[in-house]
DNA sequence: ATATTAATTAGACTTTGTCTAATTAATAGG
DNA sequence: CCTATTAATTAGACAAAGTCTAATTAATAT
């Protein structure tokens, strides 16, 4: 599901809509947590989005926080960076991508797709169905 | 270091050489563990290879693990594979390859470099050092 | 309105990994 | 070989990310 482009920023309206294309219902939580998102495509560990949510006055638990964004990834609306082994990020962006990862600052720049070709994808043994392919440039910057 | 072809398995003459080629103390606890990783190619985490080095009798503390595996990672003598959220997988075989990870048992295979090709790299803002390139394919199997 | 279902929550819990201060082992020099 | 010095190991406390549970609250449909 919905690996579109987007139209940057989504205001709450369009976040509604997104959230029920998806068949998702929107709660007042995942329009805050959506919102948040979806205001362009970047990348959020769940922590910054906890706390982000609750700046002005607490509105969302972190259980809620960890459910949100595990429900918003298994219908596709964001897309888990797995970098660090310490927090998983979330990226709003879901169109084709690749990545940077700065080790020593802990950021994530994208990386277009037309910069960087995979080629010639192997064969999978039975049973097995690609969920993604993932290319993460390292670099360090110190 | 050592990003070299290895002898597969490596006996424990063979690590002792390794460590010291690479300016690392063979001290038991290091080669034990050594030992373990370069048995053969493979993807071990930092509590698998605490298991596997305690199996007989407790010989090798879990701070002393994660020092080592953290070590041997500066060296180059193993290299951090960075797939699943909840823990770093110490990958023995340092020669350029292309991983296959299976979230559904949570395992890791080797894709050979001819096999997939990555073309295209794209030039770095100033200051950046590439470090590696990570590729990942994700799959399902269930 | 009310029944039923779905979502949220606090807080306990788990797991991976880190840190500290003290002990033990290894090395170098005489 | 003994001893000083340095390096490595250790137990156990700690930290942080994420999960789970059981109870509450909100939403939907009838």
């Amino acid at each position: 599901m919905d690996n579109k482009q987007r139209q940057w920023p989504l205001d709450r309206r369009a976040v509604i809509k997104l959230l029920g294309d998806c068949g998702i219902q929107a709660t007042q939580q995942r329009i805050d947590i959506a919102q948040i998102l979806f205001h362009q495509p970047q990348h959020l560990s769940a922590d910054q989005i906890l706390k982000t949510v609750n700046e002005s006055r607490p509105s969302v638990s972190k259980a809620t926080v960890y459910n949100t964004l595990g429900l918003f990834a298994d219908k596709g609306l964001v897309r888990q960076v797995i970098v660090d082994p310490s927090r998983v990020f979330y990226d709003s962006n879901t169109s084709e991508h690749h990545h940077l990862y700065d080790i020593d600052h802990g950021t994530l720049t994208d990386i277009a797709p037309e910069q960087l070709t995979v080629s010639g994808m192997p064969a999978l043994p039975d049973g097995m169905v690609t969920e993604g392919i993932d290319v993460i440039i390292r670099v360090r910057s110190e």
